[in-house]
DNA sequence: TGTACATCAGTGAACGCGCGTTCACTGATGTAC
DNA sequence: TGTACATCAGTGAACGCGCGTTCACTGATGTAC
C-alpha cells in the first residue's frame, strides 16, 4: 500500500513526516482526530492524557502545545467538531424527507443512529464534567441540536401530524427519550433490548401523537 | 461539639483514632463511604484515586489493602451499596400507596428524586465504563430496579389503570423516559427545564396511558 | 542561477509531582498464665 | 491481681512510573539579494 501526496488519514502509528513550512496547521487537525479516537474508545473526557494524544499523534508531547494552550481546549475544539457532526446528520436524515412526520422520524432514528456508532463521543458530548460555559452563546451546543426537534415537531401540529400541544414541551419529551435510548443501551449493553425503531416509534407516538408506521 | 463514642460520621479531616482490636472492619465502612463523597463530587469512577480515597478517610494509603486488595474492589462495594439504597427507596416510596397507579407514579418520582439528588452517585452506576460482568448473577444491579418497574406496570395493567400492552416493554419505555431525564437534566442543567413532576407525567400517560393527574 | 539567512515545525532532555505498590515496622490491646 | 506475649490495626519510607510543563535546540525550507 503506497501512501498517496493528499494530507490524508493521520497515521496512529508509524513515523510521521514533519509538515512544510505553511502547513502546521495540519497538525492540530491531526490532534483533534487523535484525541477523537481516544475519546471513543474510553467515552471519558476527563482520563484524556496529553501524552497518550501526542503518542496517538505520533509526535513529542510538547509539541501539543503549538497548537493548544492546554488539554481542555483540545477537548473543546473535538467536543465542537462532533457536535457539528450529529447536528449534520440530522440535517441530511431530514432532508428530501416526504412530510413533516417523515421528517420527525428521520431526525429521531439520525440522532440514536450517531449516539450509539459513537458511543465514546455520544457519553463525551453529554456528560456532566464538560463544564460548559451558559454565558459563552457557541457554548450551548446541546441547544442547537433541541431547536431541530422542536421545529420538526412544530411542522407535525402545524401539519395536523402531531396532537396539538406545546412543541417545546413535545420535543423535549423526545429528547429524554432518545437521550434515554442511547444512553441506556450503552450502559446495559446486556439488557434484552428490542429493535431501536421499537423505541422510538413508543416515544414519537406516546409523546405527538403520531401514528405508528407499524 | 463533644464527639460521642457512637460509630458514625467518619472525620472527613482531623485526626484518626485508630479502632480498638476486633473492631477493624469499621476502617471498610469509613473507606466505601469516602470513595462514595469522592464519587458524587466527581461522577467519575475511573478518576478515582487510592490516594484521594485514603486521604479523604484520614488513613495512610496502604492502609486501603487491609480491606480491599484493588480501588476496582473498593468502586464495586460503593456501587453495590447505592444499588441498595436506590431499590429500597422505591421500595419504601411504593409502600402504602393506595393504588397500582399510584405505586407506579411514586416508584417513578423516587427514581427521578434518588437521581437528581445524587447526580454524581447516579452517573457512576449507569456509567458504561463500570464494566459488569453479565455472567455473575449479582452483577446486573440495574434488573432489580427495572424489575420493580415491570412489576408495577404489570400492576396497573391487571387493574385496568394502564393500557393492555407488554409489561416488559412499557416499562422498558418508562425506565428510558426516567434516565433521560436524570441524564439530560444533571448534563445540562443550564437548559430552562419544566417541573420533574411535568416530565415524569407525560412519560407514564405516553408510554402506559395512565391518566394525567393534573 | 547561486547563496546567505530568517523562519517555521517540531524535538530531546530535564524537572517536580502524585500515583500505586512493596516492605519491614510500631504500638496499643486483649488474653493466657 | 500482675505480667508476658501474641495479635491486630495501621504506618513510614522507599521504589519506579507516567504525567504536565519548561527550555534551549535542530534542521528543513522558503525568500531576499
Amino acid at each position: 500500500m503506497t501512501r498517496s501526496a493528499a494530507a490524508e488519514a493521520p497515521q496512529a502509528a508509524g513515523k510521521r513526516r514533519r509538515n512544510r513550512r505553511g502547513e502546521g496547521g495540519r497538525l492540530r487537525v491531526e490532534l483533534i482526530e487523535a484525541a477523537a479516537r481516544l475519546l471513543e474508545s474510553s467515552g471519558d473526557a476527563s482520563a484524556l492524557t496529553l501524552s497518550a494524544v501526542a503518542r496517538e499523534a505520533g509526535i513529542a508531547a510538547p509539541s501539543v502545545y503549538r497548537h493548544f494552550s492546554s488539554l481542555s481546549q483540545l477537548v473543546e475544539a473535538v467536543v465542537a467538531d462532533r457536535f457539528e457532526r450529529l447536528d449534520q446528520a440530522l440535517a441530511e436524515a431530514m432532508a428530501g424527507t416526504p412530510s413533516p412526520a417523515e421528517a420527525l422520524r428521520a431526525c429521531c432514528a439520525a440522532y440514536c443512529r450517531f449516539g450509539l456508532q459513537h458511543p465514546g463521543h455520544y457519553q463525551v458530548l453529554f456528560s456532566a464534567s464538560l463544564g460548559l460555559d451558559p454565558a459563552r452563546p457557541g457554548d450551548r451546543p446541546g441547544e442547537r441540536v433541541f431547536g431541530r426537534l422542536v421545529t420538526a415537531v412544530q411542522a407535525c401540529i402545524d401539519a395536523g401530524a402531531a396532537r396539538q400541544a406545546d412543541a417545546s414541551l413535545t420535543a423535549l419529551n423526545i429528547w429524554i427519550a432518545l437521550h434515554g435510548i442511547v444512553s441506556l443501551r450503552t450502559s446495559r449493553p446486556h439488557h434484552p433490548w428490542p429493535p431501536v425503531d421499537t423505541l422510538i416509534n413508543a416515544a414519537i407516538s406516546g409523546q405527538a401523537g403520531l401514528a405508528d408506521p407499524s
